[in-house]
Order: C-alpha cells, then sequence, then structure tokens
DNA sequence: ACCTTGCTCAACCAGATGGTTGACAAACGC
DNA sequence: GCGTTTGTCAACCATCTGGTTGAGCAAGGT
C-alpha cells in the first residue's frame, strides 16, 4: 500500500480521522485542540495524524510549543479525478446499455412496426 | 468501521479491488476473468470481492454455475459528496484567509510582517 | 533555574487484513 | 451418474492498525 492514492482512502476509512479533517476545513487546530472532542488518548490523536500527513492530506508546523495542523485540500482532487474518471465510466456504459436495451426490444417488439432493416453492415 | 462510507473508503484503499473497480466500468465479469491478471489464488480475489459487496460497491448474482460481479457506481456519490463538501469548505475559508491576508495588509504599514493569525473577528 | 504545557517516541497488545492451502458445493457437459 | 468448471468456506499465518501506558523532549512562564 505505498502509492498516494491508496494512503488517501486509508486515511479517510476511519471516522475519526474524517471528523478531524471536517473540522480542519475551519481551519487549523492544535493537536490538543483537535484532541479535545474524542474519548481517547492524546498519543492515539497524534497517530492519527501522522497517517494524515503521511497521506498528504496535513502538514504540521512548529508554532512555539504548538504544532499547529493545517489541512491540504489539493489532495482531495486526487481521489476525485480517480471516482469521477470512473464513474463517469460507468454511466456511459450505462447509457450504452440502455441504448442496446431499447434496440432489443424494438426488434423483439411483434407489434413494432419495424420502420428499419437490421443491423446496418 | 461499521459506516458504509468508511467500509467504500476502506475497500478503495487496495489497488487490486481499485483495479478490479475500474475494470467493472466496462461491463459486468465472472470472477475467474476477474482474476485473471492477478498473480493471487481465486480465493484472495474472492475475498476481495467480498470486501467490494460489503462496502455495496458491487453486487454478485448468479447465472448458471457462473457469478458475474456488477458495479454499483451509485455509490460513488455517497463519497463524493463528502469529499465535495469538505474541499468547498476548505476553499471558502481558503477564500476568507486570502480576504483577511488584504485587509491586514491594508491596516498594517507594509514593514510589518508578523505571521500571526490573531483572532479576527 | 525550575515547573508546566504541548506533543512525540517506544513498547506492547488485541483485533483486522490479505494472503495461503484444502475441502466442498452447485451447475453444466457428456 | 460422473467428472469438470466455477467459485465459496474454513483454518491458518504474517503483518498492519488503533488503542494503551510510560518516558522524554522542546519551548514558555514564573
Amino acid at each position: 500500500m505505498t502509492d498516494q492514492l491508496s494512503r488517501v482512502f486509508a486515511a479517510l476509512a476511519d471516522p475519526t480521522r474524517r471528523d478531524m479533517v471536517a473540522r480542519l476545513t475551519e481551519g487549523d487546530h492544535t493537536v490538543n485542540d483537535l484532541a479535545a472532542p474524542y474519548d481517547v488518548s492524546l498519543q492515539a490523536v497524534s497517530k492519527h495524524l501522522k497517517v494524515l500527513e503521511d497521506a498528504g492530506l496535513v502538514t504540521r508546523t512548529r508554532e512555539a510549543q504548538r504544532r499547529p495542523v493545517h489541512l491540504e485540500a489539493e489532495v482531495f482532487d486526487l481521489m476525485t479525478k480517480w471516482i469521477e474518471r470512473y464513474r463517469r465510466q460507468a454511466e456511459e456504459r450505462f447509457t450504452r446499455l440502455d441504448a442496446v436495451l431499447a434496440r432489443m426490444q424494438d426488434a423483439d417488439d411483434p407489434s413494432s412496426t419495424r420502420p428499419q432493416e437490421g443491423t446496418a453492415s
């Protein structure tokens, strides 16, 4: 699971991490700040942040003794591109299938007026 | 990890499964058919399909002794919605931040370049 | 100087994941 | 009926994951 796309999907497969990302859209947060709503140790949150960081979804800088976490929203595009590509492809196929079904029904239907000949050669 | 969104993300975090989904956009495939390109046992592929099925990305029907696998592309919307929602939010904040920075620069003397993110109302 | 705050690293643990092999079921071809 | 094709189920195994606690480090506050 070395490629980034896999890491991004894996990172967002966890509800806690998704919630963190959601909250980071409001703006940067410190680790303690992020950890507050969850009923887990600070270390667990730190681990979650490492996962998000390795996926490229987040960066951590330094500011005094605090380490503000910043969302890198561009990575979303990676996913969106993948998803949209295949969804579009699936939809196109679906449309083509509809066309095929329509033609089949046309050819099959005894009451059809059959205004055209068979498959054009 | 019981919610569907988590299962969908987790399912797509594996390159083999993503490739399967990609190939299924061309149309339904049998399990053997799907397994062909990969250097793993048929059982492993069967497991991958179970993961995709549990995520709602795929359905398996029966047709003679074959079990054609069918892609359920609507589930993509679940992800797209989540992603787009937060990406939009992040971008909006980004825009607001730009506005704030512009105002700061306007108010401050150009020489003063403190990178302070003080509580702007 | 010393304590507190904010956070990470290391070690450990239970459970999930992704792979294997072996057995078996279900439907067709003969 | 019998074997073949197609695929699943079960058991096992190594590794990854998400959690824990304990130790420690870096930067301010006093």
